[in-house]
DNA sequence: CTGAAAGCGCTTACAG
DNA sequence: CTGAAAGCGCTTACAG
């Protein structure tokens, strides 16, 4: 077992300063080609690396950003992180995945934790209680000290920073839409309670398809779920009470368990009743049938977070401008089986 | 905008010197509870917070380990990485996720950037380019610098470090036998080329099934998949020209296809065929029929992967020994509605 | 062309 | 009880 050679022990073994061997191997004109090339020789030769740790205490940057998200088993959300990871490598940075499990308090820690010179800057979503609870002083903390933050998806007004979104509102009216377009009227919805910003959103959109079309709200086909524990039983009634031509569903695992629940109440999916989710992961592409959905472009997303915090970071600090965007991705609806 | 406060800061501000803040803040019985007080309701104040940075620097170590895996949209990596962030955030580590893109180049380059003090050890998949290519230089080289590395699922016998697995071999035994005890003999396999280490493995307790049982194995039932882009046609040619009772494959997206293109030639599943696929995802969980298949239990192999790494970082360097384990989690047999 | 010094932000053995 | 010094591993302005 041998332990990573440093600059000092260059130094020693090759009897020079530790100055000398670090401008050898930086290729500074200042030191002979003579001693140079022995430096490097022997640099290689012993497979030196620098230590980063020292080199992100010396430039107080680290080149590693954190991407904070509530869960990471939601295909959504791990295919922002593949965006962000391959924008992020491809410029020499480091990605640090932290999860909040949807809890205020680990969004906190994990923040206040990695601010301290771990990381350059936060890519993130909010997690239920945060928004719930309406709480941001960690974020604003963090921008405070000057640390850039871009967020995504699960965002807030309350924060000024750079942001990126879809919009969830002319997202969800497209599809509802498209559901009237079809000739539906009884059309359900089944979403999130309100806090949770895009849910409401999404939600909006719907009301305001219906609205456009002079379709009555009817609050009884609007289902808003709570506990992602036991909405079955939610979902079923919705079903069953009410002689629904559609629904639109605000993401992909109420979709196909309105499919299952349909099914099994002996509805047939598409011919009795159509069925349009949001995400477009896995499920809605194994799905049988196979689901129409509004396609969110995680991938996207993140690439378009990281490249602009890292923008932010690239700038030097004197021509820094307290100027923020939010970037909408395009949404698509991808028809599949699950409509006529 | 206000920039993090330093001990130096504090110290100028009241007028002592950084070694008596720093001592005051660690609650050093060295300084006097003047002092003290003073210092921490200073600090406090300020919301001073040490910098990371030069914590590791001073510890030679980072208390972040890195997760490299092949691809993060697989469910199964991301419950696993669930599992390894709820272990390491407990100790107070953090989590860097590197993902190798299936490219062994990319598994290098991560792993040489990280290896230079930035985490403190590794816990790893391998891609598949490196599995064909059997080059593991680049892990055995971290680890004789000292470096603790676990590897997970997509193990190699040319390495000795610490492994968590699954016994692949007998869980698809299992699964194979499973489909015996139902009266099946003419059973197809979908399943990986062979360098892919679990797809063998699958393969063989796949075989070893049917000979324990005196069927008869025939090659025309084996599928070997390698290219993930356009294997439909590869599956459905499987089922047109060969009257299956069942179907074993070795991953949910082969299971799930598998019914798909079952369901289009006009066979039930499971009424006319039975399907098993492997790995509990979502896809298993709510596909129409839903799969039964063999649970691998992601966060349990992360959760494990992580404390037998913990482990070795806290061990004193001195009474480290080479000692390496190879842990086996338990399968399960979920059994859903794709079999009889 | 080479090296000593200062510094990034911290800790701690040691001196006073 | 307080502080100067050395050190973690590096870079770079400055002196020689």
């Amino acid at each position: 077992m041998r332990r990573k050679v440093t600059l000092k022990q260059i130094a020693k073994e090759l009897d020079v300063s530790i100055s000398t061997v670090s401008k050898s191997l930086r290729d500074s004109t200042e030191i002979s080609e003579d001693t140079r090339q022995k430096v490097q020789a022997f640099a290689k030769l012993y497979n030196y690396k620098p230590n980063n740790i020292a080199l992100s205490l010396k430039n107080r940057k680290s080149k590693t950003i954190c991407i904070l998200i509530p869960e990471i088993i939601h295909h959504f959300f791990a295919t922002v992180i593949s965006g962000v990871e391959h924008v992020a490598n491809e410029k020499g940075y480091n990605v640090i995945v932290c999860l909040s499990d949807e809890s205020f308090d680990k969004e906190v820690i994990n923040m206040e934790m990695l601010a301290n010179g771990s990381i350059d800057g936060f890519i993130m979503s909010l997690s239920k209680e945060t928004q719930q609870k309406k709480d941001f002083h960690h974020i604003s903390e963090v921008i405070n000290q000057g640390m850039p933050v871009v967020m995504f998806d699960r965002v807030t007004n309350d924060i000024l920073c750079d942001k990126v979104i879809i919009d969830d509102n002319l997202a969800a009216f497209n599809a509802t839409q498209h559901l009237i377009n079809k000739g539906f009227r009884k059309i359900g919805l089944i979403t999130t309670v309100d806090y949770v910003s895009v849910g409401k959103l999404r939600t909006e959109g719907y009301i305001k398809a219906l609205k456009t079309n002079d379709i009555k709200v009817d609050e009884n086909l609007i289902l808003k779920i709570e506990d992602t524990d036991n909405f079955e039983s939610q979902i079923k009634s919705l079903l069953e009470n009410n002689d629904l031509d559609a629904v639109f569903a605000v993401n992909e695992i109420f979709a196909v368990t309105a499919i299952k629940i349909a099914n099994k109440l002996g509805k047939k999916v598409p011919e009795n009743i159509s069925i349009i989710g949001f995400t477009d992961g896995i499920i809605s592409k194994y799905s049988s049938p196979s689901i129409t959905t509004v396609s969110q472009n995680g991938v996207k997303m993140g690439e378009k977070a990281a490249k602009m915090l890292l923008e932010k970071l690239e700038i030097e600090e004197e021509e820094y401008e307290e100027q923020y965007k939010t970037e909408v991705i395009e949404t698509e609806l991808v028809e599949r089986e699950s409509t006529i």
